[in-house]
DNA sequence: TAGGGTTTT
């Protein structure tokens, strides 16, 4: 059976080989049986086509046909052969001719691909033609939402796209035997992945025949690619194009003006030739970077006063019927400016002149900034010379470049590929999940750069997509089976979890294809007026989400040209609508498929918004001043001013696009709230902990949190219980704060002595004036770290604690006088500091401060106001024991000089002095006077004694209190107070 | 205060 195979249909075949491989090589009987079915079923299928088969024709006029027979030798000799051939070669419609004939197509399909949708639907309807059919016959075409192939098909036309997607469920393309691979110098995502996956695969399917056409460039590189495969080139049925270099002078700041000069000077030259050589006048394309040089240039070129000549701009933007306008038939001269849309993607017909800027807008995306960036830059060599062949289609045409030749040389060959320049999050989900491997082992022509390939797998991680290990999730499996963004896929599958799938929907589908909107230049205005019902001031999201609606409603009630009218009087491309509504329908498909839930209810804002913002957490921003706002990675964005949104300009909003262009934009936003994102963005955001802090009240210490959202704070300082985020600085604080400085109620009856014991400690240091009495608290925390266990870090571990320790353990926890120390305290230091004084039965509370700094410093004696009276106040100048000797030794050397000579050495006159005093209520000086007369026979006049320059704690302070012992007067002048 | 061009399970 296996010789057969060969006869057999490639389909059928394969399943066959799979079916054996399945069984080890030893197929039952049923399975013989059923394959025996498929065996029949693929031999009818070749049968069939082999009969059906024309030799096909090639029409004499094309380059292409003179090479028809060593196109095809090369075919039937090699696997892989390169054809290179500018445009009107028709290579595009006769190698799948020549294929044909070669017999391919019969066991399988012949798969040609095109980088549009426009060009796959129009090169199989041009090959059909030329088959004498029409597509759906031999030659069908496939892209999204249409597929005109059949069992009849041996040609199947399609975007690569498609091709690339049929990969994920035939991985061996087993429905081919031949694949052409069209356009494979544009160099799009789509091409390169292909062909490095058709490199793999050729190995795995001898049989394949893979054709690479190309224009005339590059073709070298892609037959390395491929192994050294042959290259045929083809010759172009073009005319000659004249290039001539015209650099711009003048001003170089003012670019526009230059392109304006230039443009004009180019047009006297063409007016000049068409003079001479007495030619009509022919129409003109003007490459220019943007919409915005589009529209001035074009004013100006109206204005210019150019005999019979039309100005028409076309960039992709542009509705379709003011694009189709290019086609319609035109009398004198037509001059069209446009962007790169007319490089590759539309073909202007009848052009013979081409004026080129050499510049063009060129996405880029930046791996630092996570921006995707529109620099206007020099257009490569490759780009410049398709440009040029533009106008030589139907007769030899002049290019005018507006720079000069040594800048043409100096510029880069080729445009950078796409995969260097785009970020590589949806190739890698989709690389991973169809099994095709590890993107750094690909056989990229050009392999993207690691931090282009890392940043892609970063933006997976933040969308869930893949864990940190970059391990596809389910989450990821589920995003890859959507046709999307995997931003947006992100989006979808959290809004059927928050229940606003059904708007969520709408909106992704929207936000994939090009804004419906239409803003015809001279109807602006109108424009504006006829979307304003649309329009959502907190979110653009919103704004679509009405459109749609609008767009549903009528729907249901119109006829498909009532509709169409009712959309362009609403200023909606039809054709976008449908297009959105197609991506509408295919996703609703799809969520069904992947079981995701549809809202019957209509969704909150927030609930909506939070799913958008699960796809965009990179695009978070907060407003800094009126137009200006801080996003993520600290970038300065501001929103674009087409959003209804940059006129309430909220707080917080997210952004389904930054790009940058004149400046870094934010394109399609919404207000949010700053709450919603920490919980979206666990996995990304970055919590900084600090100020840890111990807080009586809940006998815990707490901290500060910051959250931040790549470098964005979305929370600024959050109060936090912080035992979760360092246990081992709570318990310290916990022992220092709490236990040695005492600033904690415990129950623990080992505190409270050990309070005690410390409070008479540290009174009896006020009461000496001296510091050296007690240790310091590090041997008091030193004390408690010893006898805490590790994980008692607040007060509720350490009451739970205590509550179990046994007797001995409780008596371990008591401070003992040696343990708090540092010296023996004076045994008389009672007497010598008493707490009160004593006067005629009354006792009069003193206190101690230590703290010369102080109010307070020294002794304060508190007396009741009705007492104040009876206060004897010359009993208060002789202080207390303690610190009679000092005053004494203070006053004598306050003395005037001539005075204090006479007892010197001062502290032994005085402590003889003392021996004879007593404290009385007489005055102390006036004693102290007397004692040292008696010494030394001179004589103390008493306004010769210091009075209040004495330092503060030599003076008692004395505190009058009201009945309720509220202090109500303080002072060290007794006498004042009193007559107060 | 204004943006090049494509494609899809």
């Amino acid at each position: 059976m296996m010789e057969q195979l060969d006869a057999c249909n490639q389909l059928e075949a394969a399943r066959i080989h799979k079916l054996v491989a399945r069984k080890k090589g030893r197929p039952g009987q049923k399975d013989l049986e059923k394959m025996a079915q498929w065996l029949d079923r693929g031999q009818a299928r070749v049968t069939e086509r082999q009969a059906m088969h024309k030799p096909a024709t090639f029409p004499a006029s094309l380059p292409v046909s003179e090479r028809v027979d060593d196109i095809r030798e090369a075919i039937e000799q090699n696997q892989v052969v390169i054809i290179a051939g500018e445009t009107g070669s028709g290579k595009t419609t006769q190698i799948p001719k020549i294929c044909m004939n070669s017999g391919r197509g019969i066991r399988g399909l012949i798969g040609h691909t095109q980088p549009r949708r426009i060009a796959a639907r129009t090169v199989a309807g041009r090959i059909a033609e030329e088959l004498g059919e029409q597509t759906g016959g031999q030659v069908g075409y496939q892209v999204r939402f249409t597929d005109t192939t059949s069992d009849q098909s041996r040609v199947k036309v399609m975007t690569d796209g498609i091709l690339l997607s049929e990969v994920q469920h035939d991985r061996f393309l087993d429905r081919y035997d031949t694949l052409i691979i069209d356009e494979a110098h544009e160099r799009s995502l789509n091409i390169d992945f292909l062909m490095g996956y058709l490199r793999q695969l050729l190995p795995k399917r001898p049989d394949l025949k893979v054709i690479i056409t190309s224009a005339t460039i590059e073709v070298e590189r892609f037959s390395q690619f491929f192994n050294g495969a042959p290259v045929i080139e083809v010759s172009g049925r073009t005319y000659p194009v004249d290039v001539r270099y015209r650099s711009l002078t003048g001003d170089e700041d003012d670019r526009d003006q230059g392109w304006t000069d230039g443009v004009l000077r180019a047009m006297e030259e063409i007016e000049q030739h068409e003079r001479a050589e007495k030619q009509p006048p022919g129409d003109v394309l003007v490459f220019l970077p943007g919409e915005r040089e589009i529209r001035s240039l074009s004013k100006v070129l109206r204005h210019a006063d150019l005999r019979h000549t039309e100005v028409l701009p076309l960039y992709s933007r542009l509705s379709n019927q003011e694009q189709n306008r290019i086609f319609q038939g035109h009398r004198g001269r037509r001059i069209v400016l446009s962007t790169n849309v007319a490089e590759t993607s539309l073909t202007v017909p009848g052009i013979r002149y081409v004026i080129d800027t050499g510049v063009a807008r060129i996405s880029r995306y930046s791996v630092r900034s996570k921006i995707q960036r529109l620099p206007i830059e020099p257009v490569s060599q490759a780009s410049a010379n398709q440009r040029a062949g533009r106008c030589g289609r139907v007769a030899p045409g002049i290019c005018f470049r507006l720079y000069d030749e040594t800048d043409f040389i100096n510029r880069p060959e080729y445009t950078d590929p796409e995969i260097l320049r785009t970020n590589l999050a949806s190739v890698i989900l989709q690389m991973t999940t169809s099994g095709l491997g590890d993107i750094r082992h690909f056989p990229f022509l050009e392999p993207p750069d690691r931090r282009l390939i890392n940043d892609g797998y970063k933006l997976l991680e933040e969308l869930g997509a893949v864990d940190d290990k970059r391990r596809v999730t389910n989450l990821g499996r589920t995003m890859a089976r959507l046709p999307l963004d995997p931003r947006l896929a992100r989006m979808l599958v959290i809004s059927s979890e928050q229940g606003s799938l059904a708007e969520t929907l709408v909106i992704i589908a929207g936000l994939s294809v090009q804004d419906p909107r239409e803003r015809p230049q001279d109807k602006q205005q109108a424009a504006d007026q006829a979307h304003a019902p649309f329009n959502d001031k907190e979110s653009d999201f919103l704004t679509l989400l009405n459109i749609w609606n609008f767009y549903e409603e009528q729907r249901q009630e119109l006829s498909q040209n009532q509709l169409k009218k009712v959309c362009q009087k609403s200023f909606l491309s039809w054709m976008r609508m449908r297009e959105w509504r197609d991506i509408h329908r295919q996703l609703t498909l799809i969520c069904r498929e992947q079981k995701l839930k549809l809202n019957r209810d209509s969704a909150s804002y927030e609930s909506l918004h939070k799913a958008i913002l699960a796809g965009l957490l990179g695009q978070v921003a907060v407003k800094l001043e009126k137009k200006e706002y801080l996003a993520t990675r600290n970038r300065k964005v501001m929103i674009f001013p087409g959003s209804k949104v940059s006129k309430t300009g909220p707080k917080w909003i997210v952004a389904a696009e930054i790009v940058e262009t004149s400046r870094v934009f934010a394109r399609v936003v919404a207000k949010i709230e700053p709450e919603w994102i920490e919980p979206l963005a666990g996995h990304v955001v970055k919590h900084h902990f600090f100020e840890p802090h111990w807080e009586q009240k809940r006998a815990q210490v707490m901290g500060y949190e910051k959250v931040s959202l790549y470098g964005l704070d979305i929370i600024a300082k959050r109060r936090i219980p912080y035992s979760k985020v360092d246990p081992a600085e709570c318990r310290n604080l916990f022992i220092r704060r709490a236990l040695v400085e005492g600033d904690y109620q415990s129950r623990a009856p080992f505190i409270a002595r050990n309070r005690e014991l410390l409070d008479t400690v540290e009174n009896l240091e006020r009461k000496t004036r001296r510091r050296d009495l007690l240790v310091e608290d590090e041997v008091l925390v030193a004390f408690y770290e010893q006898r805490l266990p590790a994980d008692i870090v607040s007060g509720r571990h350490f009451e739970s604690w205590w509550k179990q320790l046994s007797a001995d353990q409780l008596r371990d926890m008591e401070l003992t006088e040696a343990d708090i120390l540092q010296r023996p305290v004076d045994e008389q230091a009672d007497s010598l500091y008493p707490d009160y004084l004593e006067w005629e039965g009354v006792r009069y509370p003193l206190s101690y401060e230590f703290e010369p700094t102080s109010e307070r410093d020294g002794v304060t004696l508190q007396a009741p106001v009705m007492a104040l009276k009876q206060l004897p106040a010359r009993r208060l100048e002789w202080l207390v024991p303690g610190l009679l000797r000092e005053k004494c030794i203070a006053l004598v050397k306050g003395l005037p000089k001539a005075l204090r000579r006479n007892f010197v050495p001062v502290p032994d006159f005085v402590d003889a002095a003392l021996e004879n005093l007593q404290a009385s209520n007489e005055p102390l000086a006036l004693q102290l006077g007397e004692q040292l007369r008696r010494m030394t026979g001179v004589r103390i006049d008493a306004d010769a004694w210091p009075q209040e320059d004495l330092p503060k704690h030599l003076r008692m302070n004395l505190r009058v209190v009201d009945d309720a012992g509220k202090p109500i007067a303080e002072g060290r002048e007794t006498e004042k107070l009193q007559s107060e």
